[in-house]
DNA sequence: AACCCGTGGCA
DNA sequence: TTGCCAAGGGT
């Protein structure tokens, strides 16, 4: 039912012409598909971290990160066994938090209702919290073997330039015909270095930005390249302006901070929230005709029922989060009254500065954490030589 | 279908 | 500085 026709007019490719491009996209994988950590292993548990991670985020961002979370948790028990606070700390940085709140209980699914072993068949890993139709189609075609089709972005961008698509890849009408051609590029058994090789393609060669169509391996079957058009495909949409937020946090102390052993207030965000289940310096957005220091002392009272005296401003930081930007203005406050309770939020803490890096912060709070640092060395070294 | 959800690099 | 993007999934 669905057809290439019904993508931008273009009629089904020939088979002879889709056996050209199947055989030159093998070839060109295994003279110049990428050394990937996840490349070096069979293991459908490490495979499922590895596609997990790589949702919306570049294979170099990633690797450390797989590398650190796989010694951490090598199987699947051990991820099952883990806690939030400690699958958060692995994931610190990596962002869309979600990912690793899932991927810890699909873990605990698998040990729980599979006896431990991965599903190795499209439906039973799609029951799996955090995994997609594209993120299954990955682990069954590169740990099993199954001919399932991935599309994600590579390889709608390469589908879309190969074959000349021009409607919007986001429609489900569009993405059934890239699936159908996607599929149909995979040679009986070989969809795990199909699947591959158009991603490696699209990551390295046909880029989103600044193709390499010279060197690229489908040359003149490439239907954009032959018109000139690589630029214009895939159609793209224009995203909205992003919303700017200030917001204001508190550097809680509960004694001088100078003084031995104090103490700082940190609090969980929740579950569901953005950054659900990180730490942070409790705070919050600043409402129209307050000041940074009234939204403070507001947040505080909201949050945590307690009362603060303000000292002296810290660091500012800009941040830009997927779909706002935020400026982050920071203060440190002496804790003046009230026993701290969690009322907005899930949880919270006082710790020594020193012990800060046992808990997942987000970046923007990372930073603040850095300079805290920072600072705390520049009058340690004073105090030295005075 | 449209929107929400992080981060860092790049122009 | 701002906008753009990257191996998507959940709702």
């Amino acid at each position: 039912m669905a057809s290439a026709a019904a993508a931008g007019g273009v009629g089904r490719p020939s088979a002879r012409s889709l056996g050209d491009v199947r055989r030159a996209l093998l070839l060109w994988y295994a003279a110049h598909g990428r050394d990937l950590p996840w490349r070096r292993t069979k293991d459908p548990y490490a495979i499922l971290v590895s596609e997990v991670m790589l949702q919306q985020t570049q294979v170099a961002t990633v690797v450390p990160y797989y590398e650190r979370f796989l010694a951490q948790f090598p199987n699947v028990e051990t991820l099952a066994a883990a806690t939030q606070d400690e699958v958060l700390k692995a994931w610190e940085g990596l962002g869309y938090y979600a990912r690793a709140r899932n991927l810890r209980r699909a873990a605990q699914v698998i040990v729980g209702e599979q006896g431990g072993v991965v599903p190795g068949s499209l439906k039973e890993l799609l029951k799996l919290p955090g995994v997609g139709r594209n993120t299954a189609a990955a682990v069954v075609s590169i740990a099993f073997g199954r001919d399932e089709p991935v599309l994600d972005g590579n390889v709608t961008r390469v589908l879309c330039r190969l074959f000349g698509v021009e409607d919007d890849p986001t429609k489900a009408e569009t993405k059934r015909a890239l699936l159908e051609l996607a599929g149909a590029l995979i040679p009986r058994g070989q969809a795990g270095r199909s699947n591959q090789a158009l991603m490696d393609l699209g990551a390295t060669v046909c880029t989103g930005h600044d193709p390499k169509c010279p060197s690229c391996t489908l040359g003149r079957r490439c239907v954009a390249k032959r018109q000139g058009r690589v630029d214009e495909l895939p159609q793209r949409r224009r995203k909205r302006a992003v919303p700017h937020v200030e917001v204001a946090a508190g550097l809680v102390w509960d004694r001088p901070r100078s003084s031995s052993g104090a103490r700082l207030l940190i609090t969980k965000r929740r579950p569901d929230d953005m950054l659900g289940g990180l730490w942070e310096f409790p705070g919050g957005k600043k409402e129209v005709g307050e000041t940074l220091e009234e939204c403070l002392a507001r947040e505080l009272k909201e949050e945590l029922g307690i009362k603060v005296e303000l000292e002296e401003r810290f660091l500012t930081v800009r941040h830009a989060y997927s779909h706002f930007r935020v400026t982050l203005a920071t203060f440190h406050c002496r804790h003046a009254a009230g026993e701290p309770e969690a009322i907005g939020c899930a949880e919270h803490r006082w710790v020594q500065p020193a012990d800060l890096d046992r808990y997942a912060f987000p970046s923007a709070d990372l930073r603040i954490i850095a300079a805290l640092r920072d600072t705390a060395a520049a009058q340690a070294a004073r105090s030295g030589v005075s």
